[in-house]
DNA sequence: CTTGGTGCAAACAATTTGCAAGCGC
DNA sequence: GCGCTTGCAAATTGTTTGCACCAAG
């Protein structure tokens, strides 16, 4: 998996914003491989590359994805992991808050890379799957309120508004209709 | 679609509390038994007694409940389910908005009756699975604020806090944990 | 070398589906 | 009676587990 570090420029970033967003991501999966580094040293796991593989191609990725999704994914870069691994692993990565997971209505769990990413909420179009990020402080301000109120410690929580998206919107004025979610957005083919 | 109505002390349900409970669920059931009828009219599907029968049952509980223990407690209440009933049934209640789904979390959807209740999200406790209603106006807010800003037609919604309930932070002071969700609360014993 | 981690396949759990029989309309 | 619904069981789907082998520490 890899060639990424050896790369002095990495300490920039954050001071060069206006630089190449591909720079910036770069500088991300290397401080993201850093801290699963230190979280699995800590948990006294070991450092496989599988682990690593995974997370950095979790991080090269913007979008929400399914484990499945992943395993393709890692499967068409020719990784050699199994679907065990990817669970595994996912579930460490949610425990170390490197990744997210969520449930969108259905009994599918949709992952996202969480670090460096500000704490937001989704809106997602129920007839093409389409996800859309949003971010309102109101949202801390009812934790805060109802945890206090009913006295619980909240750890996190998960806001979703589900509703038809503009295009799909106009779509459906003309009798066209998904049900299905999006077309796939990684390349399927590959050899099992 | 509603023409309940023709009732005129759903007016005052709100500002009855103090009335007898049951009382007022037998009134709901009654209302929500004829919404059931028309919506099923409407869509040319049949009046089977299953259906009802499962409504009914829902009705008469106050808890949130998986479709596994709604098909136990339909067993234990005597009545000849299949499983593949409640599913279907959850399915037409669910499109009715006379019951509504949610996944909090786990792989299981849970359901819940909500007819006759003012919207509300929940809190849910990661260690005892307990769940408590909220209700907070700004969520409303946010949705049509949010659906305007991204051009979305907002259906519904899902607004779920994940913390410690008071209880278990005591407990786990003494090291006490459940992992589990709840002890369940439906009679268990029941021949297949 | 000593395990924990991995790949693989079988096991599970929740939900869906196929089909013959039953009953609402 | 026609055909939607049902019950039952088998099929699917997403995720977990058991096990023999491998490699990280």
């Amino acid at each position: 998996m890899g060639e990424k570090a050896h790369d002095p420029t990495r300490y920039l970033t954050r001071t060069t914003a206006f630089m190449s967003v591909h720079r910036n991501e770069q500088d991300i999966i290397q401080e993201v491989l850093k801290i699963f580094t230190t979280q699995l040293e800590k948990a006294g796991l070991r450092k496989t590359p599988e682990r690593f593989a995974i997370l950095e191609e979790i991080y090269k990725r913007n979008d929400h994805f399914d484990a499945e999704a992943l395993y393709i994914h890692m499967k068409n870069r020719s990784y050699r992991v199994s679907r065990a691994t990817v669970y595994n692993t996912l579930e460490l990565l949610v425990n170390c808050d490197l990744v997210k997971k969520h449930q969108f209505g259905k009994n599918l769990a949709q992952f996202e890379k969480s670090y460096g990413y500000k704490q937001h909420d989704h809106i997602i179009c129920a007839n093409c799957g389409k996800v859309v990020e949003f971010c309102d402080p109101r949202v801390q301000q009812i934790k805060n309120m109802v945890g206090d109120l009913l006295n619980f410690r909240i750890t996190h929580h998960a806001l979703n508004l589900y509703g038809i998206c503009g295009v799909c919107q106009k779509e459906l004025e003309f009798g066209i209709q998904r049900k299905q979610p999006k077309p796939v957005d990684d390349e399927p083919g590959w050899g099992d």
